[in-house]
DNA sequence: CGTCTAACTTAATCAGTGT
DNA sequence: ACACTGATTAAGTTAGACG
């Protein structure tokens, strides 16, 4: 399949790319067999601003799935056993090898079907579950929050039909309910009879009235609060449009509201201060225009702007850009995330005081969150410390796309969710494109070039590689692969021997420099074609003991020392099910840099910002006694989990046992298993859910590792800090352990059921 | 082999924190 | 007030599981 892939340039799906077809197209400077014409499929590898031909060597390993673009008339044909020949965004070709993406992803979780029914079950009633309800439907289906984000994010993309909003969803098909979930009347423009009760910073929802499960707090004008404490949202209704016809073939975007005038809660702390601030500053308060909006058909303002909407400032891009014609109906979405919320310009009457946001989603739902609100609906902020930046900074800067396995171990000597730890990378990418090994200005640029191994490379090359790449193997240990540095992508460079590859085996394809360096945009220039370094391989290098003279090392240690690769003895890929809170305690690792630190230097301790585990925590003590969230989809919904539990207290299941919060059994396990255990190679592909476990023992910590490859290592890396668990009581309910590195011990017990399914 | 879908990406944007 | 950056979204792609 892999090969077919690869040979199937051009994209077997588009004549065009569509992204190309939107650019600037310049000339495609791969020697192409036929010629190309730049029309099939192709070079999209340019950042689509200015898709300038490559001008040098870039290295980019362990490239995800997405930023892969093929590449056309790659001569020669890719070699046996080579997976993909690709450019990434940032012009970087690459040859990915076998079941290579082993290492790179996470493994593939399987659903069980009864799962899949409880998750079903709650997208028909929310589309956007927020923090709070994903936690704890992961907590009660045994599998990590991040599991169900994704598993919301691709199911709204595939799936809007069966959202409540959707066409044909709960809104037109399911039966109205009570009350507070009755689709309102059409029209309606009245103030809210009751006032919700003022916004509690961090009330914890405990204390809520009961609400439905995944239904959306909200409130709908007209009817009682007390529905909206524990992810308080209004909605208001306004006067639907008549218009329902779209150019598009695209189902009609949900319907609008109108907005009333309300009664509000009054403006106490700094947090709703600024909630006001942020919601008073309508228009738009960084641009006249959306720019979206801008971009798209703009259509007339149905509100009733004071004064009048000339539909330049702000907004109304509410409507989905492919067509922002008027509402058409009424829908209603609860539990927004952030993103999709739109501002409403010309808001009538104007937001009163301690509501934060006065709001309408691409789905065209108007909505106003009050207080601090978004307390459930998103996850709090992480504030990383400066350590943990550190480290995660020196890890970029060598591999902007690290694999599972690294994510998750550095995760764990952060002692933050891996989950975290993707997002973070997401966000340096978009924002410090420059700081990877790849963009200009990056390690390959600003570090001092060493010896030989780190000397440029000439600048021209496309030759196929002299060997073959040792057959892929499934589910290789990594361990047992040659040592590679940290963060370090593995990849082969043509003309190098085999044999670095085994962890991420990726292989790099050179390309003449172009002297194309200028760029037509302001923003800053794509990451520059630039030679790595480290790319280079050296006699000196590969003396040390490397398999092949074609070892690539990062700067910073061509000397002696060639750290093992961090290689996750659990082997890239092996996700465990759960994952940790925020700033969780990591697992202890008698070789963990931190626990060094901590113990020899009596680390710092800088009280972490971390969120905290208070609100997980509360949420967790509101937990025990409230009704299983599952048990109330099922009886909200009618969907009942087909093997039937709900996912209750099934005692046999591994979901049950890994739920956190019980301390006890934790340090049972711990104490049975002496910690961390010898994890031993990975099984192999085997669906996840297993999740093998993190080997401890005698590797070096990935952090240490990091920073002794890294420039930054000069900045001393210093624990996580006392932490997050530093906090009382509600340290208590935080399980002394992350839930991976639990579910991980789990799956080490003797006898242990293996992954659930 | 085709379909479904988990995992992943970029891009855009919201929003909390700190200066 | 603003910069920075964590969190979330949509949209699109890749690839593993399964019929």
């Amino acid at each position: 399949m892999c090969r077919r892939s690869l040979l199937a340039n051009p994209s077997p799906k588009e004549g065009l790319d569509p992204v190309v077809s939107e650019s600037v197209r310049t000339p495609c400077l791969f020697p192409c067999e036929p010629p190309c014409d730049g029309k099939h499929g192709l070079c999209s590898c340019q950042p689509r601003e200015a898709r300038l031909p490559p001008t040098g060597i870039v290295m980019e390993g362990n490239l995800g799935a997405a930023p892969l673009r093929r590449l056309h008339g790659m001569p020669p044909p890719p070699p046996d056993g080579w997976k993909h020949a690709a450019v990434d965004r940032s012009g970087v070709v690459v040859f990915t090898v076998g079941p290579v993406a082993t290492g790179s992803r996470r493994r593939r979780l399987v659903l069980r079907l009864s799962q899949k029914d409880a998750l079903q079950a709650l997208f028909q009633q929310n589309p956007y579950p927020g923090i709070a309800t994903r936690e704890r439907l992961a907590r009660e289906l045994g599998i990590a929050e991040s599991r169900v984000q994704v598993w919301f994010q691709n199911r709204r993309a595939r799936h809007p039909q069966q959202s409540p909003s959707g066409p044909g969803g709960a809104a037109a098909t399911t039966p109205p309910a009570p009350e507070d979930r009755r689709t309102p009347p059409a029209v309606q423009s009245t103030s809210p009879p009751l006032r919700p009760s003022p916004p509690q910073e961090s009330m914890p929802p405990s204390a809520a009235p009961a609400a439905p499960f995944g239904a959306p707090a909200f409130w709908v004008p007209g009817t009682a609060p007390g529905v909206c404490v524990g992810q308080p949202l209004m909605i208001f209704m306004v006067q639907p449009s008549p218009v329902a016809l779209r150019p598009s073939g695209k189902p009609p975007p949900p319907a609008q509201y109108g907005v009333t005038d309300l009664a509000l809660p009054p403006a106490s702390s700094r947090h709703a201060q600024m909630c006001r601030r942020s919601l008073l500053a309508n228009p738009s308060p960084k641009e006249g225009l959306d720019p979206v909006v801008s971009e798209s058909v703009r259509t007339p303002c149905l509100f009733p702007c004071e004064p009048p909407c000339d539909g330049k400032h702000g907004l109304c891009s509410c409507q989905p850009r492919e067509a922002r014609l008027p509402p058409t109906g009424i829908v209603m979405e609860g539990n927004l995330g952030a993103a999709p919320l739109r501002r409403l310009h010309g808001m009538p009457p104007p937001p009163p005081d301690g509501w934060k946001h006065a709001a309408v989603d691409r789905s065209g739902v108007v909505v106003f969150t009050v207080g601090p609100v978004a307390t459930g609906s998103r996850r709090r902020r992480l504030v990383l410390r400066l350590s943990q930046k550190d480290a995660l900074q020196a890890l970029f800067q060598q591999n902007p796309y690290p694999g599972i396995a690294t994510r998750e171990r550095l995760a764990r000597e952060l002692g933050i969710a891996e989950s975290r730890v993707q997002v973070w990378f997401q966000n340096r990418r978009a924002r410090h494109p420059q700081q990877s090994p790849s963009g200009p200005g990056g390690a390959a640029a600003t570090t001092p070039p060493a010896p030989e191994d780190r000397r440029t490379p000439p600048a021209v090359q496309s030759t196929s590689p002299p060997l073959r790449p040792s057959p892929p193997q499934e589910s290789m240990p990594p361990s047992a692969a040659p040592a590679a540095p940290f963060g370090a992508p593995a990849f082969w460079v043509p003309g190098t021997a085999p044999g670095v590859c085994v962890g991420q085996p990726l292989m790099i394809f050179m390309v003449q420099p172009s002297p194309v360096a200028l760029r037509p945009s302001g923003k800053p220039p794509p990451p520059a074609q630039v030679a790595v370094p480290w790319a280079v391989s050296s006699p000196a290098v590969t003396a040390l003991g490397q398999p092949g003279q074609g070892a690539i090392l990062p700067p910073a240690q061509p000397e002696a020392h060639i750290p093992r690769w961090p290689g996750s003895p659990y082997g890239e890929g092996a996700a465990p099910p759960l994952e940790p809170q925020p700033q969780p305690r990591s697992l202890p690792s008698p070789t963990s840099l931190l626990d060094g630190l901590l113990a020899a230097a009596g680390a710092p301790a800088s009280p972490g910002p971390s969120p905290g585990p208070s609100a997980v925590a509360v949420r967790q003590a509101a937990l025990a006694g409230t009704p299983s969230l599952v048990e109330q989809i099922s009886a909200a919904t009618g969907i009942h989990a087909t093997p039937g539990p709900s996912l209750g207290p099934c005692a046999g299941e591994r979901a049950h046992l890994a739920l956190p919060g019980s301390p006890s059994v934790q340090d049972a396990l711990l104490a049975s298993l002496g910690i961390p255990g010898s994890p031993g190679p990975f099984p192999g592909s085997s669906p996840v859910v297993a999740g093998a476990h993190p080997a401890f023992p005698g590797s070096p910590s990935l952090i240490e590792e990091i920073l002794a490859a890294t420039a930054t290592r000069d900045t001393p890396w210093s624990p996580p800090g006392p932490p997050a668990w530093d906090e009382g009581v509600e340290a208590t309910l935080e399980a002394p352990l992350s839930e991976e590195d639990y579910q991980a011990l789990l799956d080490m017990l003797p006898g242990s059921p293996g992954p659930g399914a």
